[in-house]
DNA sequence: AATGCGCATGTTAGCGCAAACATTCAAGGC
DNA sequence: GCCTTGAATGTTTGCGCTAACATGCGCATT
């Protein structure tokens, strides 16, 4: 009766009590406080009293309650996600790819989308943070390019790793998705098929891996003697309608591309109408290459032929690199190697009719 | 130096003390339990206690451990997210709303995609819950329509929303997103615009969802007098492939289709394809509306006359009950009303021709 | 035999908060 | 005046776990 304070609801879940460190530690016969050894791997303990401990652990299907080693840790056994990156395929990919290597291994997700423009935006994300006291924070771009976000990150003492197109900081701190890689497949792909005139719609400059995919696909063309002049680069936003008109403007050119490599699949949808609309076809008088490979890349026509960005893998080695650094494992010197773009060819490249 | 077990890092977060409900205390002249009232919303604080304490509160920028807090009341301050839709968009949409309405709550959002094929799935989902000790879960199509899952929270005792297309459960525990009315807003639309010939694509029967937009189309046109017979009713799966077949499979019927529906987005753009390829114009041979309005209904050509499902709106409201339901409040018997889908007119309708 | 040393374990005191149980103080009843 | 009542606050205990500090025990050393 007392108090009956408003909001707090009474009892916790379920009715019967849970089972808690105690319980394992008398079936065990030990203190709880070696079972809590166990549970932390310390190397302090007689292998046989190990085994019976974890046998019983397996048994019973216990497992410590979070909240309580996260207050006597100080930190909590949560990884976040940090985006702002609007391309719900890209995020949901990566949350996959985290959630692959974080299986079994006690941290759980938590997402969190945010404005990097908001006035509070820092503020916000430091109080975030430090509320939860969280393990480690994933950066995707464009956040993970942010310095001051880095700088709030090194001064909490948090651990974290950012996702970018190049290498912006301490191997440890990064994983580096191989965009100048997939530039480079994608003028590969067009140059082997005889292209000579090639039309390239960027993305917009704010994005790191526009400067990458741009920068990749430029070095490669350059290295076998083919020519892009400025007339034939055109900016887009990483959206539809800029990728269309771009790409309008590129095939009113004298003489008119053969092939266009837009710097996303969305733009390079975009591309395929305006083919369409100038009344030429795809690919026999123009051929279209994407990249990411997101659902649209297959659900356009023709399908396109784009660059696969390996969001799902990269994931994974971000969750698997934060779960050893937030553990306090230390970390190789070089970067991991980074799972590489493949290209994927489809149906909107073929050979140069020119 | 003692004994340096392994993976537990020293130290939390940041160097500096964080403040706690005692700093607050002290400053305040109170008890610390004061403080924990006014918290909590106690109404057995003196009005201006509460105010000096409250301006403290918010002047350090105090907010209590969430991990503490949740050891005490033996539940955590996280919502779990479950959900196996493949479809990235509506997972980002739904994560959006959801996000819209915890802000400044308390609560952190954790996402848990799921099997529910597999063997060890239920026993997964038991374990994460209990584990983490969730305030709440939000249930998508199709894990919302598992009855063995709501079985088991109700067993726990874990507050839950399910969305799902039709009422399934009492009202405090849906949200109900009206794929019924969306279904019958595009029939609507495409008898106002004469169409008296039209091919219907369906969903895979294993979603809800499939049969409600099916129900709304055809209630709408049967009380329209306007006929559908099995021959122009095709089976898809909600995939680009399936809208093309299907497709397809109508334009060979005699009379031919003046329109089609596709139960989603991802089938309208395969029939798009279909209509190309019969040698035919969208629209001004056959009008197509999709359903969803996600990104691909705007970047295929033409662009889509599709049905807008209110995700992110839906999202936000199945948060707010799911806060008010954890934190113990009454719910309302009626069903929330329930945002409700709207038609989205673009470029892929037209009068009909026949 | 006394000493030291290293492994294996137990004990105590928190982590930051809320619940249950005091306690205080003022107003009102007879 | 004494006692009741109840609002406003404080004290203690404990949520489930770990850190820091014992402690016990066997063995090699002097």
């Amino acid at each position: 009766m007392a108090e009956n304070e408003a909001p707090p609801p009474r009892r916790g879940l379920g009715g019967e009590k849970k089972t808690t460190i105690n319980d394992i530690a008398r079936l065990a016969g030990v203190s709880k406080k070696t079972v809590s050894r166990v549970i932390n791997q310390s190397p302090f303990v007689k292998e046989e009293t190990r085994e019976r401990i974890n046998a019983i652990i397996a048994e019973t299907g216990f497992s410590p309650d979070p909240q309580a080693r996260g207050l006597a840790f100080r930190r909590s056994f949560l990884i976040g996600l940090v985006y702002d990156n609007p391309n719900p395929q890209y995020v949901v990919n990566m949350q996959l790819g985290l959630l692959d290597a974080m299986r079994g291994s006690g941290y759980e997700l938590v997402v969190h989308p945010c404005n990097r423009g908001a006035p509070t935006f820092l503020a916000d994300f430091r109080r975030f943070i430090e509320r939860q006291k969280l393990s480690g924070v994933v950066l995707t771009p464009s956040v993970s390019e942010d310095d001051r976000v880095k700088a709030v990150l090194e001064e909490i003492g948090c651990a974290y790793i950012r996702i970018a197109s190049v290498p912006v900081d301490e191997p440890s701190h990064i994983i580096v998705s191989n965009d100048r890689v997939g530039g480079r497949a994608a003028a590969r792909h067009l140059a082997e098929l005889g292209h000579k005139t090639i039309g390239f719609i960027s993305g917009p400059p704010s994005f790191r891996s526009s400067h990458e995919r741009r920068g990749g696909f430029e070095d490669e063309l350059k290295d076998r003697k083919i020519g892009l002049t400025p007339d034939y680069i055109m900016q887009g936003a990483y959206t539809f309608e800029t990728g269309l008109s771009c790409a309008a403007e590129l095939l009113s050119r004298t003489p008119r591309p053969t092939a266009i490599f837009a710097a996303n699949d969305e733009m390079a949808a975009g591309a395929l109408h305006a083919i369409r609309r100038a009344g030429l076809t795809c690919p026999a008088d123009v051929s279209v290459v994407g990249f990411d490979d997101f659902q649209i890349a297959s659900s356009v026509w023709p399908p396109l032929t784009t660059v696969r960005s390996p969001t799902r893998e990269i994931g994974r080695m971000a969750a698997e690199k934060l779960i050893a650094l937030s553990a306090g494992e230390v970390q190789a010197r070089e970067a991991a190697p980074g799972a590489a773009p493949a290209l994927v060819v489809r149906d909107s490249t073929g050979p140069a009719t020119n």
